[in-house]
DNA sequence: TTGTACGCGTTATCAG
DNA sequence: CTGATAACGCGTACAA
């Protein structure tokens, strides 16, 4: 259709009047060849400060930017890295990736980001577009990747983080904390407060049914008593919380024992209709909800619940990441974050 | 003489068995040439189904990626948009990201995303650094960006589109909402709710400031009072909200009236506040949010507050841009999404 | 349907 | 300190 375009940018090598700016442009506007103008940018020591002015006024006057892609391709270092989480608009991940981008930006690196939806097969493509754009290492939600994707990540060559899990298999780098173990010691504690019995309310994804499982397990194991439980497969919401304790409460004829949350929401809506059912708060119903969100602890009654610090494990994985990067061999890293259960008023 | 191809994977020094696998290889494998290979790739229907098929085991068995930075290189087109937030653990931007960016993904962009902390000098480096891997599109948070930044915008020649505020003179679309206009509804609406006196409790971003004054402004036409006001320069939490009721009441008196906040956040915390304190809600003391999170129908009393419907909003700035990247010239695009005050129990 | 030649805008490697 | 020249891996004419 339109090679005019084209033809205008072949022609162009003298030009400059809105075509591209290059440094081949830079320089001769500096009276420089294109190679001085690239290591005046990349290291301004190496060239004389006279040259170096004029290349800096160059610069100014057409607002050149340089080409990171033609960067990338030459020097095979594209000083991104791709990150793929669940959802951008939860605040764990969100508060992890953030945590995590702050020490590789001021390293130089950009984040590439992108939502999987919990979903593996989706994962897997993100996968494959990300490797495409050549990051120079990846940062994954959780241990379970397809077959597929496992490959590809090993065939990468490229340093791997993976987060907010544990495995003893890790493909690289593995920064989080068991949620099995999590949900055992929610068991034990709530045993040791004395309840007899105990519920579940937990949204679908694996990470929470994880945790869900080791609770009810411990629990059933310390007490003999069966568990009954409400899991959504949409995601978490203060309403399905709500609902989540009235099917508990109807169906189940649960008005009494701990309901372990697999998020603040979930309890945060479970304490809600608790209290409108006037249900005595933690007396009757204990909740205990997960992740320590910042509302947790100003709801009346202060909400119990288990506290992952993300921050540092942001943080940590960018370290880690760094010095794979740096070429340090630490393959198989493991690094358990571990967790606290923080004891407010609802536990 | 131009046997690059041969010469550089010959040449391949320290030859080992990770060697980069590129359409080259998959050419040889298959018994054509890179091109065809290419072809292959973009565009299935250009090959013969009997070397597509030898293609595609020749990517199989060496599990090639292609390489879209030399693909974005020769074509121009780098099927990346940037863009830039606040911040991503700000639910009210990581949702409209979140919107913006189905659309995009589903038409092949990649999104790079970085925050600025709403610091505009941040902004502008920001945008260089997104700018030099020449994204087809550009996504920003607000309208005002420095000098600088305006002009690589200009210079770099692709869509803009500015969002969560509206301006007459965008960079190329707008779309979004006005803040004073936002903030001057709500002095009608707490007018007219009876209310004689007002209290602003805002955080330090220019937006909510905006929306502040406004408020503050039309509320001071229609009563003549003085509205005292509290501002966090820090970002707006839960505590901040309470402590802010109390430096109301304890350093302005104000135990009486409608107090504005500027996210739904700083209004829990507000009402937190004033519940501890036992005040009459909204007999004396009325309160209104901003944002309508997914928390706010659920407190108690429920939460009055303003609602942008931030996935209508993304969706528009992904509309717009894909329509401005396929070449529509609707330069100067302003798109006003609107807002809605909604009633409940606090005011 | 397939291949050749070349360019995209840098960095890397040598020379000078 | 500076400059040729060759990659980097792919798309885009144009030919065959």
């Amino acid at each position: 259709m339109d090679t005019q375009h084209d033809k205008s940018i072949k022609r162009a090598p003298g030009g400059k009047s809105g075509g591209r700016v290059t440094m081949s442009t830079i320089g001769k506007l500096a009276g420089v060849s294109q190679v001085t103008v690239s290591r005046a940018l990349s290291d301004p020591a190496k060239v004389s400060p006279a040259t170096m002015t004029r290349i800096r006024e160059a610069i100014e006057i057409t607002g050149f930017v340089p080409n990171a892609v033609a960067g990338a391709l030459a020097s095979r270092k594209s000083m991104l890295i791709s990150a793929i989480v669940p959802s951008i608009t939860n605040i764990v991940h969100a508060s992890m990736v953030q945590a995590f981008s702050i020490p590789m930006r001021e390293k130089g690196y950009e984040i590439l980001l992108s939502e999987s939806g919990l979903d593996a097969e989706n994962e897997e493509k993100l996968i494959a577009a990300h490797l495409s754009r050549r990051p120079d290492a990846i940062y994954l939600t959780g241990i379970h990747h397809s077959p597929q994707a496992r490959k590809m990540l090993m065939g990468a060559d490229i340093p791997v983080v993976e987060v907010w899990d544990l495995t003893d298999t890790p493909i690289d780098i593995c920064v989080g904390f068991h949620h099995s173990q999590a949900g055992r010691a929610v068991a034990d504690f709530v045993h040791q407060s004395g309840h007899k019995r105990a519920a579940t309310v937990s949204a679908g994804d694996e990470r929470a049914r994880r945790r869900r499982d080791a609770f009810s397990n411990r629990f059933a194991d310390l007490t003999g008593s069966d568990i009954p439980t409400v899991t959504f497969e949409a995601s978490a919401s203060l309403s399905g919380g709500r609902q989540a304790l009235s099917r508990l409460i109807d169906e189940d004829n649960f008005t009494e024992g701990a309901i372990f949350c697999s998020s603040d929401l979930l309890a945060h809506g479970v304490l809600v209709e608790a209290e409108s059912r006037q249900l005595d708060i933690p007396g009757k119903v204990a909740i205990i909800g997960f992740g320590d969100q910042d509302f947790a602890q100003h709801l009346h009654p202060a909400l119990t619940t288990v506290r992952v610090d993300r921050g540092d494990l942001g943080r940590a994985a960018a370290t880690h990441l760094l010095k794979r990067i740096a070429g340090e061999p630490a393959h198989n890293a493991k690094l358990d974050i571990g967790f606290t259960i923080i004891k407010r008023h609802t536990a």
